[in-house]
RNA sequence: GGCGUCGUGGCCGAGUGGCUAGGCAGAGGUCUGCAAAACCUUCUACAGCGGUUCGAAUCCGCUCGAUGCCUCCA
């Protein structure tokens, strides 16, 4: 509803550790990668808050009105474990473990991958490439690579060559090392490895011959580096420049790192423009990791069957509780912290239905425009959700004074008021109304409510209290609440 | 060991030099047959020590604590 022109959107760049005013390459359009998961095991909560952050940052530029290509890719390659002699990637080791084509794992996890997102109201990205469909791309970057001078080939597998990079550009710039620090804290390399310098990163891999996923390439038969597939696909559907490219703070080294490296080398331009990451989702203070065993599945959330937790959470709940906190900011799970979050979340959605109760005057006492300001004034830095959400509250405290009369609003404002929330909740925040999760039965069950309210308001009236409080704690016992007003009985 | 980040009231969590974040919980009140909800009021913090400043949660230094990356990792 506001031309993006209006609206001055500023987004934290990790590469300048600053807040920069967007602007886009090409007026209008942006062009956004973000790293997606490796499939070769069920998502977990911490995976989600990464791609729920990101999905926050797709919606708001499509809000603001931009044509957005939002691409994130799926890991289906696996990444190189190590460089010395085990050299398995995780698909193929779990491949063994389950006695399953390694493809057949990435379909599962990737199936698994797309429900979990869909349940938590994500929107798609517009391309999902996958790094096992992008071989090609990836050999002809290594072999741009080289012919720049930056890579070498060591009986079959090509590195990159990090020094001789640093001599004409800076490797590290993002995550903040210097190549010299890197090199003097190094421990003791393996005396056989291939790589002329311990820095040095993998572009194309020979397998070893257990090795099932494997690629023909001038090399050897191999397959490529972990870095590679984001450098490939990023700029073949993006451009060798883009706007923004994002992931979770664990990415920016050495990952982020090496496609620029990577990028540079190839294309002597800088790839990205706005580098965003995203901070991790803890549990009992660490990070979740699948390594580890610390870590929650989001399906675990929605059942409840988990024994840190209290109860069951609807996703978009869970969604809720993550946007409470900024991106950037560490966010610690627990039962306790999501509960909370939960009663305001039903608040805020039990005022949009208060909302339909209003009654409309010819003036308005609250200024909905200066309001409405302020949503986007807290998107607008950096996609601070947690003040917008602070916004939307204010919004629920507006919408009850007026229910009561306390306050007064016009039609116009009304439509404001109402049009607004929805965008922010619906999509911006992309949350799903909890009353139209259940809408299927809606009809039907409001209908028998309304006579049970009836009957026992006629019990009210005759004062048969014993009857009344039946009709409401039996109701409560199935998880219906009646609430007495002014106006009548809702629930 | 190297490079970072963080430490906010009972809990979660914004905020970066002066102005109420917000949510949850608690207390008092309005309303109500009672209750719940809602609304109003209230409780009001910035790890510790020192420094800069008219003024610091916010800047600088040190100390303590937590945590991330340096190896696949959202």
């Amino acid at each position: 509803m506001k031309p993006f022109e209006n609206q001055k959107l500023q987004i934290y760049n990790s590469l300048s550790k600053k807040k920069e005013i967007f602007k886009p390459i090409h007026d209008g359009a942006v062009g956004m990668y973000v790293c997606g998961p490796t499939v070769y095991s069920n998502v977990h909560l911490g995976n989600c808050r990464t791609f729920l952050s990101f999905d926050l940052v797709f919606r708001y530029l499509k809000h603001l009105g931009y044509k957005a290509r939002y691409v994130r890719n799926i890991t289906d390659a696996g990444h190189l474990e190590n460089d010395g002699e085990s050299g398995d990637d995780p698909i193929l080791k779990k491949a063994k473990l389950e006695q399953l084509e390694p493809m057949e794992i990435v379909q599962k996890y990737t199936v698994d991958f797309h429900t979990v997102m869909a349940k938590f109201n994500a929107l798609p990205p517009s391309i999902e490439p996958t790094a096992t469909g992008h071989i090609l791309e990836q050999i002809e970057i290594v072999e741009k690579i080289i012919a720049e001078g930056f890579a070498y080939e060591k009986n079959g597998s090509v590195y990159f060559d990090v020094l001789k990079f640093n001599e004409t550009n800076s490797y590290g710039k993002l995550s903040g090392r210097k190549l010299e620090d890197m090199i003097a804290n190094t421990r003791e390399l393996s005396a056989q490895s291939e790589k002329k310098n311990p820095q040095d990163f993998a572009l194309w891999k020979k397998a070893e011959p257990q090795h099932i996923m494997r690629w023909k390439s001038p090399w050897s038969e191999g397959f490529p580096g972990w870095h590679l597939e984001c450098t490939a696909m990023s700029t073949k559907y993006l451009g060798n420049r883009f706007d923004l490219h994002g992931g979770g703070m664990d990415l920016k080294f050495p990952h982020h790192e090496c496609e620029i490296a990577q990028a540079e080398a190839c294309n002597h331009d800088i790839p990205v423009n706005i580098w965003m990451h995203a901070n991790m989702l803890t549990l009992n203070g660490k990070k979740m990791a699948k390594s580890t065993g610390n870590f929650i599945l989001p399906e675990e959330m929605f059942s409840g069957e988990n024994s840190i937790l209290s109860k069951a959470f609807s996703p978009a709940a869970v969604k809720f509780f993550m946007y409470q906190a900024h991106y950037r900011s560490i966010l610690d799970f627990s039962s306790e912290a999501l509960e909370a979050s939960e009663k305001g979340f039903l608040r805020l959605f039990e005022a949009l239905r208060f909302i339909e109760e209003i009654k409309v005057s010819d003036k308005s006492t609250i200024d909905i425009e200066v309001w409405l300001q302020t949503c986007y004034d807290a998107m607008n830095d950096d996609f601070n959700s947690p003040i917008l959400i602070a916004r939307l509250f204010e919004a629920v405290t507006f919408i009850n004074l007026l229910k009561e009369g306390k306050e007064t609003i016009s039609e116009k404002d009304l439509q404001l008021l109402k049009q607004t929330l929805h965008n922010f909740l619906f999509d911006v925040l992309g949350l799903v109304n909890i009353a139209d999760e259940a809408s299927e039965n809606g009809d039907k069950l409001s209908g028998a409510l309304n006579l049970l309210i009836k009957l026992r308001d006629q019990a009210r009236a005759n004062k048969d209290f014993a009857a009344s409080d039946k009709i409401r704690d039996e109701l409560m016992a199935v998880g219906i609440h009646l609430k007495d007003g002014k106006d009548g009985t809702s629930w």
